[in-house]
RNA sequence: CGGGGCGUGGCGCAGCUUGGUAGCGCGCACGGUUCGGGACCGUGAGGUCGGAGGUUCAAAUCCUCUCGCCCCGACCA
């Protein structure tokens, strides 16, 4: 391609709106542009990028045995409603109706469709496994769309699912995935990490993500830099460093702490630590008030707490309602003397002795309160694990770092199957439900990522894998007949040897074509310029901005052997 | 949904408090000089000031409503 012909919007100034590195960096370097929130139109140079992570993950997931699809984004409302999901998805789901008044909706994702095929036209065992996939466009409308591509309400994923007849096979379709995500995201040059997942409204057993840490991310991730162990936080577990409590059993007592509400002023006042104390939260749960009790210095983890409740209907109670429940403000709340309310206290409470707790009477605390002596509750995990918690497998403190989540993979098992009666006959010539798993990459996240990932004060930084160009011939004097018949030289045999090259032959001057080739991440350059009068050109690798002279006749080998150093 | 911010040529912004001919930088077009790190000079094109209603002799500016976008939170596959 030549760039006098190609459209490439570069910015100067930085849009107002862009805050994160990859939003920021793509408008600026012609990328992309928005059309609303969340919404974005891709531009030739990121529509290139986007085919080559696509052709990338068809690859791999050809090569694994998967068969590629292509289903309708305009889905009715019975096989939706058939799963439940109608009503699950909630205002998430774009929802329209045609002229004559059906409901349809956009989809989100597509086990429902997939589902329905596999139960109508896969009759027998004999026909597993299948692995089908798509790479298609998603809806969603997110409450909050932000950070430019990382999340949006129109995106691309390639969606897969296995049909498997038993666990085993499950277990064997999962593997697979796990390996061609990995395989995936080292082709598209990404640091990721693979990290245990709450599998959410997708339902299911078992799930991981593969994440890329970054700031602009969305998801919190606890990592082990010893054992390995990575989780995202929802889910994460940790061991926990001892406390020491005063020895012996004290008859509890109150005391006056006026004004003391929260767990940082009454570790103040009574000159104990926050770890010394117990936090107690109320929830309604299904209209029901709950007591939580957790250590004074930690965080209840909600997606936890709705495992052990099995509900994920609760919220905070209102201040007022509190006030009726326990005859004192939120800060004065404690265990001791709670007769009609359940309760539930985190495992770190376990063992404790002489606690302090509110008194249930404003500006009183109690002091040397201790679990199953002065009150009992069920124990649980249900607290939010902790930058520098002990990690549960080795024992090192984890790290807690926000990362973007770019796959996710599942193991539905029956949740599908059985909602929508797919069933198959398996040897015996029963009727057996088939055994899914589900598989996403968002495809738009994987080049923000990558943006988010490699970039500098010069712009963006692509890995050659993905970049829309991987060589950029700059043609400093167009207008010179010999320079240029070097550059079209050099053009034509980049390309024979498949290098996707984009010859910069613009009437501008040397710095704006330097600028512009830096901006956009091209891996490298190849510049044609003062230097060719004495037979030689530069090549300029972009990642470390390093220059090397060469006779024009070895510029082709070097180009070569510069971008195959990049192992990506 | 709660909180905050912003809508003025393509982009970045000023003007609004105190109503009175819509401005600056970049970009764009043309001419000239330049040409290895986002050049310089000159000329020029381009704006229903997000929209609707109101107040006023007069509204970008004041009032009401409304739409959109961004950020924080809630939420979230």
């Amino acid at each position: 391609m030549r760039w006098s012909k190609l459209f490439v919007p570069t910015l100067r100034d930085v849009p107002a709106d862009a805050e994160v590195a990859s939003h920021r960096l793509l408008l600026r370097a012609g990328y992309i542009r928005q059309l609303g929130a969340g919404i974005y139109s891709c531009l030739p140079l990121a529509r290139r990028s986007i085919l080559k992570i696509e052709q990338i993950i068809r690859e791999e997931m050809d090569r694994m045995g998967g068969q590629e699809f292509y289903l309708p984004a305009l889905n009715p409302d019975d096989i939706w409603k058939e799963s439940g999901r109608w009503e699950a998805m909630g205002d998430n789901m774009f929802r329209l109706k045609d002229r004559t008044g059906r409901d349809l909706c956009l989809g989100m994702t597509h086990e429902e469709v997939f589902t329905s095929i596999a139960r109508d036209e896969i009759r027998s065992y004999r026909n597993l496994p299948q692995i089908w996939y798509q790479i298609q466009v998603k809806f969603r409308d997110e409450p909050r769309p932000k950070s430019g591509l990382l999340r949006v309400r129109q995106f691309t994923m390639k969606d897969s699912y296995s049909f498997d007849i038993d666990r085993k096979g499950l277990d064997h379709s999962y593997d697979l995935h796990e390996q061609a995500y990995r395989k995936i995201f080292e082709r598209c040059g990404l640091e990721y990490l693979v990290v245990q997942a709450a599998s959410g409204a997708m339902g299911g057993s078992e799930s991981e993500e593969f994440v890329v840490f970054s700031d602009a991310g969305e998801d919190w991730v606890v990592s082990c830099s010893k054992c390995g162990y990575a989780a995202n936080l929802e889910r994460a577990v940790s061991n926990l460093e001892q406390v020491a409590d005063p020895d012996g059993t004290s008859q509890f007592s109150e005391v006056h702490t006026p004004g003391q509400k929260t767990i940082e002023e009454v570790s103040t006042f009574l000159k104990i630590p926050k770890s010394r104390q117990i936090k107690s939260l109320v929830l309604i749960v299904e209209n029901n008030p709950y007591l939580i009790l957790l250590r004074g210095d930690h965080q209840l983890s909600e997606p936890k707490l709705a495992g052990v409740l099995s509900s994920e209907i609760f919220r905070p109670a209102m201040p007022d309602e509190i006030r009726e429940i326990f005859g004192a403000d939120p800060g004065s709340l404690g265990p001791v003397g709670i007769k009609e309310i359940r309760v539930l206290a985190d495992k770190a409470l376990e063992g404790r002795r002489n606690l302090v707790c509110g008194a249930n009477r404003d500006d009183y605390h109690l002091v040397n309160v201790t679990p199953e002596v002065d009150f009992t509750a069920p124990y649980a995990d249900i607290r939010e694990v902790q930058e520098g918690d002990p990690c549960s497998s080795c024992g090192t403190p984890v790290k807690v770092a926000k990362a973007i989540e770019v796959g996710h993979i599942f193991k539905l098992g029956l949740k599908y199957s059985s909602s929508m009666k797919a069933t198959v006959l398996n040897a015996e010539g029963q009727e057996s439900p088939l055994v899914m798993g589900s598989y996403g990459i968002g495809v738009e996240r994987i080049l923000a990522a990558a943006v988010e990932l490699y970039n500098d004060d010069l712009g963006i930084v692509l890995p050659r894998s993905i970049a829309p160009y991987q060589v950029v011939i700059t043609l400093l004097r167009p207008d010179d007949e010999e320079h240029r018949a070097l550059a079209e030289d050099f053009y034509e045999q980049l390309n024979a040897r498949g290098i996707d090259c984009l010859l910069d032959d613009r009437d501008e001057r040397p710095g704006v074509k330097f600028k512009d080739a830096e901006l956009i991440g091209i891996p490298l350059r190849l510049t044609l310029g003062r230097k060719l009068t004495q037979g030689e050109v530069e090549v300029f690798s972009r990642a470390d901005r390093e220059t090397v002279t060469v006779p024009t006749t070895e510029a082709l080998e070097a180009v070569e052997k510069i971008l195959n150093q990049f192992p990506l």
